[in-house]
DNA sequence: GTTCCTGCAAAGGTTTTGCACCATA
DNA sequence: TATGGTGCAAAACCTTTGCAGGAAC
């Protein structure tokens, strides 16, 4: 278990590169919301949720509509740059997939709703050997732990 | 990785027995929509959607509304009988918490859509591990691989 | 100039809520 | 009889789609 690095903008801006490449490669406009899109998506780390993005990107005073908000993090989604989390009773959260194949998973607080981070190498140990293991070629995957987290187990003593 | 023996049934009538003493030791009154939904998660082995489970009843003969199922469903799920699993672009699907323990975790296609089930001894001792060293206490846990299944494969060769 | 992208508005589908009525205890 | 549960209908919510105008190539 890690926790994330300071070298984490240095993959957000790879991710970046990345991003652009694969829509110029992919013979996509540039200039428009889904450059924005990708902008924001680095500089906040991802993480997002498609109407908080939008609303970021308009008080920043670009003209987004939350439409192609969800169109570009969908495109983003396809070509394989964007993780889609959908938690129960929550809007779906999206996620850089960084360039070096460093990702983490969550843990959801049953009792506030608040959510962290983690991540852990035997966890993505035991995937790997499933996946080695079976006719089912994996590709990625989502954890998500439930539970409490630390300042309600300490709330309730 | 094991499937699924025989005793699955012996651990759904378990279940169906839990969650009416559940109800019953909370005051909860008997014989309406919620009881019918119990019955039937326990009889159809859980994994449901609940517009699904709703039709279900309704075919059945039970006069049940939909928000009724959604009713039973949000309670049985807080009391921690049932598990709810969002996948993206799909309605939410429900499944049991078996009183043995005894739970899997999810394949999805990303080609066809379909989903399969799992369980791996290594991933759930990962998880153990991951519990009992960090400050949040898990309670139960969500797994979701993705990519491509065996049919899939063999159709792109 | 052509094509793709976008904003806006409306639709779509799932889930929740309000309310009056009914059934259980 | 009092309370909680239910059905029905409407609302809320997130997300997608249609379409006409505008921007990028």
């Amino acid at each position: 278990m890690t926790s994330a690095p300071d070298n984490q903008s240095v993959a957000a801006v790879a991710w970046r590169e990345a991003a652009l490449a694969a829509l110029r490669e992919r013979g996509h406009r540039t200039g428009g919301a889904r450059t924005a899109v990708i902008e924001r998506l680095a500089a906040g780390g991802g993480c997002v949720e498609a109407e908080e993005l939008a609303r970021d990107l308009r008080q920043a005073g670009d003209q987004v509509a939350t439409a192609s908000v969800y169109r570009a993090l969908t495109l983003l989604g396809e070509i394989g740059l964007l993780h889609r989390i959908a938690l129960p009773s929550a809007p779906a959260r999206f996620e850089l997939v960084l360039p070096d194949g460093a990702h983490h998973h969550h843990l959801v607080c049953a009792n506030c709703g608040s959510t962290d981070a983690f991540s852990d190498e035997a966890l993505e140990q035991a995937i790997q050997k499933i996946s080695a293991r079976t006719a089912f070629e994996v590709r990625s995957h989502d954890i998500t732990l439930h539970g409490r987290c630390a300042a309600c187990r300490a709330a309730a003593q």
